[in-house]
DNA sequence: CGGACGCGTTCCACTCACCGGTACGCTGTC
DNA sequence: GACAGCGTACCGGTGAGTGGAACGCGTCCG
């Protein structure tokens, strides 16, 4: 799945090797996962230690805080991240239930930010995570803004069923994205996580027709009501979308 | 200042290149802040697109979003960031004001994140910035509650002046240190951004003595008075403290 | 207009950094 | 006490990586 004969492309699979639920793997985990040779896993990941990139514990490997640094540095989403943050503050302020910033990349979605309470909904979204376009609200509501060369590239690939409730049916599902073009609302109800709905309003470009990111609020079934929130979040996103088109530079 | 001789390290001098302010470097750049030969940045660089750490746009390389997966994974950054966020949160809604969350890492303070709303003071700091310990209020509190020999080694080496206002007595420095391991507070007036004040108090380890993080307000004179929310930020804190106490595995 | 720059790209022969099989020492565990 | 799994260390062969040189652009001069 990776180039592995370069040096680079070893130490990207190695640091790719840590899915996002893992904290710590230990040499042996990452030749299992990577398929390397341990004396060039043992090697390589000594390499990447002294960059700052891993750190060796008594246990194992952990990405180490330089990728951090570096990540947090990676411009597109840096800046939209600045930006909107203000903008989730205040939804978040509004709704006190759990906040999404997401983008499009390819066919998934890439959560740029999440915030929430104590109170939140337990979601397996996270910054920095991916998810399926069909079966979340920022997905849908990106995959409806979105050039149709895109929305069909989704639409015919194979729509992974995640729960009982995911839509799975090219054309219900495109008569949703169709809908969400119209009223700039897209809704999920429990289709990618059991207990969880969500509302979602594109941002919008300067010309007003492709969505630059999405804005949505997420909340467990029984006190989450989406519609109460759908023009909170539609204020959000427009206002974040006219702050970005007021920017230089853009992005 | 870092080792070219391999690959890998001229592939991680070549995403270091880019400083927190930069967003588009084209390839002569890259070849003037690595000294490398164009050549070899030119392939290197290639490489890493493959790879998605970099972006290839017309006007030059940019950090791409791999890197900010990955950097989102960071073991110590993302835990103490989940578990922190709500706490945070709730900081920010009391007060209004910019809200820091940091670490130590050698001599430095990492921020770990930053929020604040639409009227937040400008300031130099960003998530997965860096900054000195001597001159803001996170890295003071932090400094307070650290081993004694990291506490020496600062106050040994050079401690810039960033500001008319910087502290670079260290008699001062430490009386302040003291007094900031007594009363669980420290204060940066100016210090290390001119116009803006800040409180920071540390969170602790279970077993009390050493600081893991930091919280801390931050906004501009005139309108901001770090006494006010002093009490708030310490509860914060402590709160945050006592439920990574309660988690299990630690960090 | 021509020449001189700065930029990105391509080419290619040399060579040294990388490779990965092998072997060692350490823990537990049956 | 044999064994299995782990992390570490060694080392000779070799091809991936190297970087100097040359090319084709634009653009800014005189």
């Amino acid at each position: 799945m990776e180039e592995l004969d370069t040096v680079l492309g070893k130490a990207v699979a190695l640091l790719r090797a840590f899915g996002p639920e893992d904290r710590l793997l230990p040499l042996a985990e990452l030749v299992r996962r990577t398929g390397l040779p341990k004396g060039t896993v043992h090697r390589v990941a000594g390499d990447l230690v002294r960059h700052r990139l891993l750190e060796k514990t008594e246990h194992g490997y952990r990405l180490a805080s330089g990728l951090f640094e570096l990540g947090m540095r990676a411009a597109t989403e840096r800046t939209l991240l600045e930006v909107a943050m203000p903008f989730l503050q205040d939804l978040y302020e509004r709704t006190h239930e759990t906040v999404h910033l997401g983008v499009r990349e390819g066919t998934e979605v890439v959560y740029v930010a999440k915030i929430g309470g104590h109170r939140q909904a337990r979601s397996p979204s996270r910054a920095g995570g991916r998810m399926p376009m069909h079966c979340t609200a920022i997905g849908k509501v990106l995959l409806a803004h979105a050039e149709s060369s895109v929305r069909s590239a989704v639409l015919a690939g194979p729509l992974a069923r995640r729960t009982p409730h995911t839509v799975v049916a090219p054309g219900l599902l495109e008569q949703q994205l169709d809908r969400a073009l119209e009223t700039g609302l897209a809704f999920e109800r429990e289709e990618s996580t059991p207990g969880l709905l969500c509302v979602a309003a594109p941002v919008l470009d300067t010309d007003g027709a492709t969505a630059v990111a999405a804005i949505s609020v997420t909340g467990p079934v029984g006190r989450f009501r989406p519609e109460a929130h759908q023009n909170a979040v539609r204020a959000a996103a427009t206002a974040l979308g006219s702050t970005l088109a007021r920017r230089p530079g853009g992005l």
